[in-house]
DNA sequence: GAAGATTTTGGAAGATATTGCAAGAAACGC
DNA sequence: GCGTTTCTTGCAATATCTTCCAAAATCTTC
C-alpha cells in the first residue's frame, strides 16, 4: 500500500467515524503507530484533520449540515413528516420563499419533484439544490450568520425586498394568541420582507411551538394563510386561528 | 505485449481500484518494475494517472471543475501549494473578496488563523467557513450556477460594486500576453466587479493555465497585482507580466 | 532478408524517501 | 503528585527513485 493510499483510507474512515485514535488507525492500514502519525501530521497540514492527543478528528465534519443536526435529531420524525406535508401543498412551477431553519429545510427536500423557483437565505438549503440543475435557485446575499448558515444583514432584506413570490414557507420560534415570534433579532426585518413579497404564506410548525413566545414580535395570525404542524393544536390558539382565517394542516 | 497495451491496461486497472504499486502493476502486465515506472511517467505527463511513491494513482477526470466533492483533496496538491502560498500573502484583519474555483477555494482553506472580513459567491467557500464563527463572511445574493456552486447574475454583481477590500483572490481558466481570460461569460461582470472593488488583486494561476486562452478576456495584465502559481512561468508570459509590473510568486 | 540505427527493456549503483523503533519530553487521567 | 500514555526527535533498516548502461527488440534502408 503506498502512502497516498493509506491517508486516503485514513480520510474516508474519519469521514465515517469523525475521529478516530492512532492505534485504530494503525491496525486499519495494517502499519505501525509512527507511520500513521505522519500521516496525520501530513492530513493537518493539508487542513483535512485536526490532530489531538491519541488521534484525530475531521476538520469540519458535516460542514453542509451545520449544527443544526444536533437539533434535529430529537424531533426528526416530525419535521419530517411536517416537511413533506407542506412540500405537498406546493404546485408545480410555482416560485417559492424558503426560509432558513430545520423545518424549512426539510421541507426543501421535498421540493425538487415540483421544479420550482426558490429564493432562499439559508445556506443549507441552497446547498441541497446545488448539486441539482433542475430548478433555479437564487440565494439572497448576507452575512453569514455562523451556527445556523443563515444570510442576515442588509443584502438579505434588500434582496427579498426586491422579489416576488407564490408561497413563502416559514419557520418559527413560537406561536401564541397574539401571533408568532421567533428568537434572532436579525431574522426579523429578513422574515418580514419574505412574507410581504408572497402571495401565501404556510408556517411550518412543530407542536413543541406552541405556546412558547420568543423575544421578538414577527407578525399576528392574520398575516398567515396555511400553518403546517405535526399534533393537533391546542384549543386557544386553535380558535385564534380559525378567527384569523388561517388554514390547519396536521401532519400525521 | 505493445508499450502501448501495457499502458492501456495500466490505466484500466487504475480505473478500477483507484490506487495500484508498482510491483502490483508489474505483476498484472508481466514486466519489470522499471518498464512499468516508465509506463506510468508516461501516463503521468498525459495526465491520466498521478505518480505516489510506490505507485500511482488515478487523476480523477472531472477536476478541473468545481464538484462539489470538497473532500476530494488528492491530486490538488499544486493548487494546495498555490492556496498556501496565497495565503501567506495575506495580512492578519484585512478584507478579503474570493473568487469562485478550486485553486480561491485552496487559499479559503488556509485563511481562518488570519481572520479577515470574506466576501464571496461561492457557495463552497461559504460552507468552508459556515461552521466557523471567527471570521465574519458575506455571500453576495445570485442564482446558482450548479456545477460549480457559483452565484452568478445581477444580485451578485450588484453585491460586489456596493463594497470595498483590501484584496481580490481571483481565478481564471486561461492567461496569455495579452491579459487574463475565464471561460464562463456568466463570471465575467461579476469577477470584474470583484476587481474594481478590491485595491489589490491576486491571480492564483496553476501551471496549466500558462498560454491557454478561454473564451471571455476578463482583464489586461497592468490589472493584476500579483500572480501565485506553481511552477516558473513561461518566457513570454513573464516578461509581460513584469512589463505589467505584476510580482509573481512560485510556490514550490 | 541483412546490416545498421533506433527504441525499448531489464537491471545495477548511488541518491532519496519512507518506515519502524527507541529514548527522552510532554501531556493526560486519577 | 505519579504512573501511564502519547508525542517528538533522531537513527538505522528498508524500499523506492533516478540515472545510467548494456542487451534485446524493433524499425529503416538497401
Amino acid at each position: 500500500m503506498t502512502g497516498e493510499e493509506r491517508q486516503k483510507r485514513i480520510e474516508d474512515h474519519l469521514l465515517k467515524v469523525e475521529f478516530a485514535s492512532l492505534d485504530e488507525l494503525s491496525e486499519l492500514v495494517d502499519t505501525s503507530v509512527s507511520t500513521v502519525r505522519r500521516d496525520v501530521i501530513l492530513l493537518e497540514t493539508r487542513g483535512v484533520v485536526r490532530r489531538t492527543h491519541g488521534g484525530a478528528r475531521l476538520v469540519n465534519p458535516k460542514s453542509d449540515e451545520f449544527t443544526f443536526n444536533t437539533r434535529d435529531t430529537h424531533q426528526l420524525s416530525e419535521k419530517e413528516l411536517i416537511g413533506r406535508k407542506c412540500a405537498d401543498l406546493i404546485q408545480p412551477n410555482q416560485t417559492l420563499i424558503i426560509d432558513a431553519g430545520t423545518t424549512c429545510y426539510h421541507v426543501a427536500r421535498y421540493l425538487e419533484p415540483k421544479a420550482p423557483q426558490v429564493f432562499t437565505n439559508s445556506l443549507p438549503v441552497a446547498n441541497l439544490f446545488a448539486a441539482a440543475n433542475k430548478l433555479e435557485v437564487v440565494v439572497s446575499g448576507g452575512v453569514i450568520y455562523p451556527r445556523l448558515g443563515v444570510l442576515v444583514g442588509p443584502l438579505a432584506v434588500e434582496a427579498f425586498q426586491k422579489i416576488r413570490a407564490d408561497v413563502a414557507i416559514m419557520s418559527c420560534g413560537g406561536v401564541t394568541t397574539d401571533g408568532i415570534s421567533n428568537s434572532h433579532g436579525l431574522l426579523i426585518d429578513i422574515q418580514r420582507a419574505m412574507i410581504h413579497a408572497a402571495r401565501r404564506v404556510i408556517f411550518c410548525i412543530d407542536s413543541s411551538k406552541f405556546g412558547r413566545l420568543s423575544i421578538s414580535q414577527l407578525c399576528d395570525l392574520e398575516t398567515i394563510d396555511v400553518v403546517v404542524t405535526d399534533k393537533p393544536v391546542p384549543a386557544d390558539i386553535a380558535k385564534a386561528l380559525r378567527k384569523a382565517e388561517v388554514e390547519i394542516v396536521v401532519a400525521q
